[in-house]
DNA sequence: TTAAATTGACCACAACTGTTGTCAGGTTAA
DNA sequence: TTAACCTGACAACAGTTGTGGTCAATTTAA
């Protein structure tokens, strides 16, 4: 039964731990290797893990790469919520969003280039249209809101392969600019972003 | 010999056919099934050709890989510079340069496919840095430039990084507009990418 | 101590990969 | 017709993949 204590934890905590482990062990290679470098025998090797425990938690190669996505994904909604509840002035917010953002990011780049690389890069995230970005953006330009319904669908869209490639760019080494810098693109991106010409 | 002629052909002649039934079938899966569909050998099954004729015209998977993406971004500078020899005022070139773009991806999308997807999710294609669309941007946008050097690159693989998801929202039928708005917005993008804020 | 639960190390299967090699025809110039 | 060449269909290699199973060793509750 899962109540019952084993070497000092109980068996669910151990379950979710290993879980944990192999999710880790995705994050790394997801945000390193790319998804090419995720398979379940490279996830369980990095988990120190055998493959008995990784269909223990995921019936799938694909269960993982979401789970993996689906974390880091929540972690970044968090880190702009509590960016944002801090400040009330409009374009505060967004700089305040905008630099949580990055910081997150930067200070783990795997974890930037799963979020922006990984919904397009692998197909267990391509196939099912799970882009937790335009959800983003969207929370953060939506007050700001010019035009119909369909315009507004166009300039979400855009800015977020905007600032994508942006950090990418960043990320990769391609664009050498200050954080600061960066970060203050990436401000006026998102303010600009629905202004009509 | 390669002047020796043979069933009407000289063996130059076709090698040369071969070596595009195997792009054309390259196409054909990278811009329908992504980097994961193109192996040698589904590309020789697909070009009713054997593994022979392959490594006959080239190296490498990755050899026939990047000629795909020249190849076809071949086409797209073509069809870039056509577009714009015709009209001199700059309001104009945009539109008439970003209407060429999109007529080319929409006809073929598996060509939009391949050049906006391909050079990310191909470990043949990221490696070495070949991108061809940054070129295009700043052959598009570099005229009316404002602001430092610095400034100029995040502008430019910004507006890259926008169009890129625009196109390839629209590819997959997640944006639903018309044709028309699709290259209106895309124009305002180009037009309105390095304005200050 | 006994019996049950948990663990880790493997192995097996079929399918696929890149790459090279072989070998029996067919086609053509001489 | 003969000899050179071209072609297509395969086989072979060692490697990887996903997914499942087995089996012996360990750890614990009873």
């Amino acid at each position: 039964m899962a109540g019952r204590s084993w070497a000092g934890t109980t068996l669910d905590d151990r379950k979710a731990a290993r879980r944990e482990q192999l999710v880790e062990a995705g994050l790394d290679l997801l945000g390193t290797q790319g998804s090419a470098g995720v398979s379940v025998r490279a996830v369980c090797r990095h988990a120190k893990l055998t493959e008995r425990y990784f269909y223990e938690s995921f019936t799938d190669r694909e269960e993982l790469v979401v789970a993996v996505y689906e974390h880091i994904g929540e972690q970044a909604r968090q880190a702009l919520v509590d960016a944002v509840s801090d400040t009330a002035e409009p374009a505060e917010r967004a700089k305040a969003a905008v630099r949580a953002f990055v910081e997150l990011m930067l200070d783990d780049p795997r974890k930037g280039r799963v979020l922006l690389l990984a919904p397009i890069t692998d197909p267990a995230l391509t196939t099912r249209g799970i882009a937790l970005l335009p959800s983003f953006a969207e929370l953060v330009s939506g007050q700001l809101s010019h035009g119909d319904a369909a315009e507004r669908q166009m300039t979400s869209i855009g800015l977020v392969g905007a600032l994508s490639n942006v950090f990418i760019a960043y990320l990769d080494g391609s664009l050498k600019v200050s954080r600061d810098r960066l970060i203050d693109h990436c401000v006026r991106l998102v303010l600009g972003a629905d202004r009509q010409s």
